[in-house]
DNA sequence: TACGTATATACGTATATGGGTATATGCTAT
DNA sequence: ATAGCATATACCCATATACGTATATACGTA
């Protein structure tokens, strides 16, 4: 399957285009992202997991903390990308994700913040 | 899903992602992307079937044929798929089923020769 | 009407995919 | 060393997907 078609399949799944929607704007850590996007740690990983198999995506370890950050060296791609970050208020889900960032560090140490929750 | 998620999960298939940028480029029936893309009319029906459910293409019967077109009312989308078409160089396949358009005629009334071959 | 071609779909099957739960691993601090 | 948090992964299961083959439907023509 040709570069772009892998790429399709990757944003094929909402979850991982939520995620790498997320990595356009913003280097994050794992609990990071499952703090914004509201989602059990191990699911949040698997994706991350196949992003990085398929080389969408770094990873970087900061003592406790794995990074990840976007890394698409496909120039249509990334056109594609930073046209959807260009046009948010199309699509209020992504947006409100989007909107999380800005206070990023509420869901640092937060982790399983969501597996309390099912109390 | 999001209307983008399912255009992506649209695009992932190597078939269906084949016939969308033909389907970009011209008005074709299924006999002439089965010749085209050298596939089976029931795999080149099922994936068009699928494009139809979700919107992404319209069909219209012309006697014997039924001719689809791309129908895609997003902008991003358009500006992604008009990209891969004006960079066609990059994806080998895409341009070889591009060139075959320029004499597609020879696929009209052909459209069970992939059958035939197997004899 | 009967036949041939074009197209759609039903059916069975093999495989892929996503998700939850449990568990393993790695780092930090006590 | 032990505990606790962050992260990765293994395992199981339900569902989705793609494909081939066979068949149904639709249209045109003899």
């Amino acid at each position: 399957m040709n570069q772009l078609t892998e790429f399709f399949k990757i944003l094929s799944d909402e979850t991982r285009f939520r995620i790498v929607m997320l990595l356009a704007q913003k280097e994050l850590c794992v609990c990071e992202m499952c703090g914004v996007l509201e989602l059990s740690q191990p699911k949040v990983s698997k994706h991350l997991a196949k992003l990085r198999d398929k080389g969408f995506v770094i990873d970087k370890r900061k003592e406790q903390f794995v990074f990840y950050s976007l890394c698409i060296d496909d120039d249509i791609i990334m056109d594609l990308i930073n046209d959807i970050i260009s046009n948010l208020e199309r699509y209020p889900e992504l947006k409100i994700d989007s909107e999380r960032l800005v206070d990023i560090k509420i869901y640092l140490h937060q982790c399983n913040v969501s597996d309390i929750k099912t109390f």
